[in-house]
RNA sequence: GCCCGAGUGGCGGAAUUGGUAUACGCGCACGACUUAAAAUCGUGUCUCGUAAGGGAUGUGGGUUCGAUUCCCACCUCGGGCACCA
């Protein structure tokens, strides 16, 4: 037998799996399943560094696992492919996109495979496929039948580099998120998302999820709850206008009495009318307020938002409002501090309790009452909640994306009905994408599909219909793929009920926590919908959710072309291996943790391979004789402990410890724990001379899901027929763990002083007394009076003095 | 500002219903093998001390027979939210 040669290893099992069809997912099995999923890569145009495939790994672990656990394992993978990245990288290439994402699939996929990874390709998905996103289109239309779909023109988030209108989620810091550009508030025509709708819901069933405290945290955040009180105050004007009431909004309804000004948003409706042509005369000030409105509306969202800015505003003059608590007469200004899309766009100022109210009070000299009586809760307002969370604009005036399925009507002759919304009929779904030559984004409400007259334009009979030409963004299509593995190629519907019932629902999710706040909000939000309309059977699509901690690069940074540090994955498997490298970013670190990449620390996983190898070829060599002797290696300088002894179940013992630690580590994604025990296993197992192969193979089992070339190499080579990942996983026997003799810590007043051996099954009262015999505890117990004497069972003996 | 999470050898890290701190791996040192080197194998590797013994898990307190683990205050780093009333 040669030496581990991994290259050759990896590509003849590869072969043989792939023809073998090893990995394929049954649909009617009478097996409990599991659905483990990974994030679907997003395939823009840059190759793959180490870092990105270390989540699929983990998966692939897991899924391996199970499957030999007797599990039917839904591991599937597919790709994200609409939306702007790979749209601007077609632009930059000078490809057409529909070109250039067959080509990044293409290479992700040469690049993952020689990992060695467990899908089942043939349930491969594609966003940007219409046969896909026929059923995103169609999700479209079900949200709009059931009025969770509406048309806006309130001013939203415009991108000028993108040139198209941003959700908020899109949203960091008032930039741009893909580029980094300060965006503006521009009223266009667009596409919403009632998202808002299932606030409550995505707010209180994150309680039932398994997953981590930080992405629930998140999630809380953004959707933003909170509590508070709606109190009308009622305007008078001293010029004899008639009286109206203004609601604010506020948390804490008890300082009303505290309350000494009114403020309200300058974009507020009622600002809005007041300063408007024909209510001329309503406010003294007109012409100062309008100009305060418009130096507001000109601002972006950083100007107006950013903290270290100084307080702006304008008083309403000749308008007062009466404090419904004091019932005394205060000032209504306006303050582009208030914002009009949180509360109702107004609020009462109680500079002594409020920061912000006090810094304009100020600045304004407008007046304060430190101290002033509190109310009740609930005695001035009725209780509302309000979320921060904002409906998903989701239109987009670009090209590459899901055409969004609605008609307009076009008359000539101005007949009624004209530019009504007709939903596209779901028999004519998919509405495809157009092949076009130039897909430039036009910087107007319309995507460049506006000028595809042969599309845009849609003649039934005599009517005359334009479609729809804004697209749909890059998060549709993954908010409800992985509903699609489940039946990857049903025609008919979006998933079978049957198979969703069967697969659902995620068992466990592995992604990065960027996405905590938008594709985990919005596939939530869809599936909701989903289950709300029947298609599903769960009100939740993830049950557990795991993040993969970034791989950095050894100086400390993002791995990234600029910095010139990207680790290829491709190199590592060259030199290495695919299985060193899989083990390698198993061991490196706590999984959720970011750790930096290490070029030296790579060779210990790849040693411990090799020793497993040269162990293997041994067993292999004797395998003729049944049951090897456990003979211990004579070596100088060491007499072999009792454990050692020939006929000791020393490594049968250890074995079923390693069998349990590792199944339960994998089980808890605690694979670098895992990985050490198995370590530490082999570490022993070459202290002796040699190995049972019947032991043997079963380290090698539970090696497997780490390592599947080199275990399934050497299990073939042991004779097996059958593949090793088609094995049952091994069972641990709790009795065979169970140590005859213990060891006990001697400590006195806490500091350890001696360990002693001792029976399982002796008695408390033996343990203390064999305990005090001990010559290095008697040395230091005599002439001292014993307080106390504490025993841990199992562990320790604390003797107090 | 508010809300999460984390700080342990030269490095990645291990240890949780409070019970031997530093498992496993890297690195380093010494030794074996070699003409030599690499690879491999062996031994050692928190720190002060000749030793007995002492000290150390970001800092300072507290609870406890016993604290990396629990409590309080603070410092640093990472993340989320943020003129959200």
């Amino acid at each position: 037998m040669k030496e581990y040669d991994h290259k050759k290893i990896e590509k003849k099992w590869q072969t043989i799996w792939q023809e073998n069809k090893v990995y394929k997912t049954l649909d009617n099995s009478k097996k409990k399943k599991f659905y483990v999923l990974d994030m679907f890569p997003y395939v823009s145009g840059e190759g793959i560094h180490v870092g990105h495939p270390k989540g699929y790994i983990a998966t692939d672990v897991v899924s391996r696992m199970k499957r030999m656990q007797g599990f039917n394992v839904l591991h599937p993978m597919g790709f994200d492919a609409f939306g702007l990245p790979a749209e601007n990288y077609a632009i930059k290439t000078k490809t057409n996109p529909v070109i250039s994402v067959a080509k990044n699939i293409a290479r992700f996929k040469k690049q993952l495979a020689i990992i060695g990874f467990d899908y089942d390709w043939e349930r491969e998905v594609n966003t940007s496929d219409p046969k896909f996103y026929k059923w995103t289109q169609w999700i479209f239309l079900k949200l709009l039948e059931k009025g969770l779909a509406y048309e806006s023109n309130e001013p939203v988030n415009w991108c000028p580099k993108d040139r198209t209108v941003l959700a908020n989620e899109d949203v960091e810091d008032g930039k741009c998120e893909r580029c980094g550009t300060i965006v503006e508030k521009k009223p266009i025509r667009q596409w919403v998302l009632k998202i808002t709708d299932y606030a409550d819901r995505l707010l209180a069933d994150l309680d039932e999820l398994d997953w981590p405290e930080s992405i629930k945290e998140s999630q809380k955040n953004w959707i933003g709850r909170s509590e508070g009180a709606e109190i009308n105050f009622q305007i008078i004007f001293k010029n004899g206008g008639k009286p109206g009431l203004i609601p604010i909004f506020t948390t804490r309804p008890d300082t009303i009495f505290g309350a000494t000004y009114l403020v309200l948003s300058p974009e507020h409706p009622w600002v809005t009318l007041a300063i408007d042509d024909n209510h001329k005369g309503v406010i003294d000030n007109v012409l100062e307020v309008g100009k305060y409105v418009k130096e507001v509306k000109n601002k972006n969202d950083i100007e107006r938002t950013s903290l270290d800015k100084v307080k702006t505003g304008v008083e309403l003059k000749g308008v007062k409002a009466i404090n419904p608590a004091t019932r005394e007469e205060i000032p209504v200004w306006i303050a582009d501090y208030v914002l009009l899309n949180y509360g109702t766009g107004a609020v009462m100022a109680v500079p002594a309790d409020d920061a912000r109210d006090r810094e304009f009070s100020e600045k304004f000299k407008l007046p304060i009452f430190e101290n002033y009586q509190k109310a009740g809760f609930e005695d001035f307002g009725k209780k509302v909640i309000k979320f921060k969370l904002r409906d998903w604009v989701f239109s987009r005036q670009r090209y590459w994306g899901e055409p969004i399925p609605i008609l307009r009507v076009v008359d000539p002759e101005g007949i009624e009905g004209m530019g009504k919304v007709i939903p596209v009929k779901e028999k004519d779904l998919p509405v495809k994408l157009p092949k076009v030559k130039s897909y430039e984004p036009t910087g107007t409400a319309e995507s460049p599909l506006a000028n595809v007259s042969n599309w845009i334009n849609v003649k039934k009979g005599q009517k005359i219909f334009k479609r729809e030409s804004n697209t749909m963004p890059q998060w549709a299509g993954s908010s409800w793929y992985y509903l699609r593995y489940m039946d990857p190629k049903n025609n008919k519907a979006l998933v079978d009920k049957k198979k969703e019932k069967y697969w659902n629902m995620v068992d466990l999710y592995v992604g990065g926590a960027e996405h905590a706040t938008r594709h985990l909000i919005y596939a939530r939000f869809w599936h909701k919908f989903l289950y709300d309309i029947g298609v599903v059977e769960n009100k939740e699509p993830f049950k557990r959710l795991q993040h993969v901690g970034l791989i950095i690069a050894s100086d400390g940074r993002k791995m990234s072309k600029r910095f010139g540090n990207i680790i290829n994955p491709d190199t590592v498997i060259h030199t290495f291996g695919a299985d060193t490298l899989r083990l390698y970013e198993m061991f490196m670190g706590p999984f959720d943790q970011a750790v930096a990449w290490s070029e030296e620390a790579i060779i210990g996983p790849r040693r411990f391979l090799e020793r497993v190898w040269k162990i293997g070829k041994k067993v292999k060599e004797r395998e003729t004789k049944d049951f090897l002797s456990l003979r211990p290696r004579s070596r100088k300088g060491r007499e072999p402990t009792t454990l050692e002894n020939p006929l000791s179940p020393f490594l049968q013992k250890l074995l079923h410890k390693t069998i349990k630690k590792v199944t339960e580590d994998i089980e808890a994604m605690k694979f670098n724990t895992a990985i050490s025990s198995l370590m530490i296993f082999m570490n022993e197992v070459e202290k002796f001379d040699s190995l049972s192969s019947d032991v043997y193979k079963k380290f090698l089992q539970i090696l497997a899901p780490f390592a599947p070339h080199i275990t399934e190499e050497l299990w073939n080579m042991l004779g097996e027929k059958k593949s090793i990942h088609l094995s049952s996983w091994p069972k641990y026997d709790s009795e065979k763990i169970k140590d005859k003799e213990i060891k006990i810590i001697v400590q006195i007043n806490g500091k350890v002083r001696a360990e002693i051996l001792v029976e399982g099954d002796e008695t408390e009262e033996n343990i203390k007394q064999k305990s005090l015999k001990n010559e290095a505890v008697s040395k230091y117990t005599e002439d001292k009076e014993i307080k106390k004497i504490i025993y841990v069972k199992n562990r320790l003996i604390n003797i107090v003095l």
